[in-house]
DNA sequence: CAGTATCCTGAAAGATACTG
DNA sequence: CAGTATCTTTCAGGATACTG
C-alpha cells in the first residue's frame, strides 16, 4: 500500500514539463495502455492480448498508476470480478491526444510502422 | 563497435508507431537532449550542465544514437576536439515538434511544471 | 572541452504460480 | 476474468577515473 503519486515512482528530476512527463508516463508500457484504451479496449484481458505482451503484474501496476493520476477510470463490478471496465477520463483523453501525436510522428518518420491490422481489437 | 540501429538498443516489440517510438527514443534522456538542442544548446558541456544531471557516458551514448538515427548532426573540428557542435537535422526538427507537443501537454496538465528559468541556456 | 573506459547497483521488467 | 504474490534477471543508468 505504498503511496506513490507519480508514475513509475521516479523522483521528479526537474520542473521541466518534458522531464516531468517522462518521469510520469515515459516508461515502456503506460502509453501503450493509453493507446489500447484509445482503440476501444476496456478489459484487462484485452490489454494483455496486445502483441507487445505485457505481463499481468506490470499491467496491473500501470493501470493503478494511471488511475491514481486521473487518466483512467475503473468501473468495477466488484462482487463479480469479471466485469471490470477501464476507460479514459477527460484528462486521459487529453493524454490520448499526445499519444496520437506520437503515433502520427512514428507513422511519418519510422519505416515499417503500421497501424494495427486488427483494426482496434 | 557493436552495431545497433535502434535507439536504446531495444528490440522492436511490434510495428506499432507508438511502441516503435518508445523503443527508439522513449528512454530517460534522449528527448531531453532534443529539448536542449531546441533551446539552442550545441556543446557537450552545455548538455551536461542541464539541471537533470546526465552522466557523461550516457550523454555520449545518446548523442551517438541520435546521430545514427539521423536526428542530430555533429560538426566536429576533430583535430581541435574542443569545437564540436551538435545540432538538429531536418528530421531532428520534426522530432523536436513532437517534443514541443510533450512540453505543451506537460505545461497544461502537470502542476508545477515551468519553462526553464534560464531562458534557454 | 569532449569525450572513453570501468565498475557497480537498483529498480524495472519478466516469468510463473496462484486466487476469488 | 481480473487480478496478486514471488522470485529472478537484466540492463539502463550512475559514479568515477582517466585521456587527447
Amino acid at each position: 500500500m505504498g503511496r506513490r503519486y507519480r508514475g513509475t515512482g521516479r523522483q521528479r528530476r526537474s520542473n521541466c514539463p518534458i522531464a516531468c512527463t517522462l518521469d510520469l508516463v515515459g516508461d515502456r508500457w503506460s502509453l501503450l495502455i493509453v493507446r489500447d484504451l484509445l482503440l476501444g479496449k476496456t478489459r484487462f484481458d484485452e490489454f494483455l492480448a496486445s502483441e507487445e505482451g505485457i505481463a499481468t503484474n506490470i499491467l496491473s501496476s500501470r493501470l493503478k498508476v494511471l488511475e491514481n493520476l486521473g487518466f483512467v477510470d475503473r468501473k468495477g463490478d466488484d462482487r463479480d470480478g469479471r466485469r471490470v471496465q477501464y476507460s479514459l477520463t477527460t484528462s486521459g483523453k487529453l493524454l490520448g491526444k499526445l499519444v496520437q501525436g506520437i503515433a502520427d510522428w512514428g507513422l511519418r518518420n519510422l519505416p515499417q510502422t503500421t497501424l494495427a491490422p486488427d483494426g482496434g481489437k
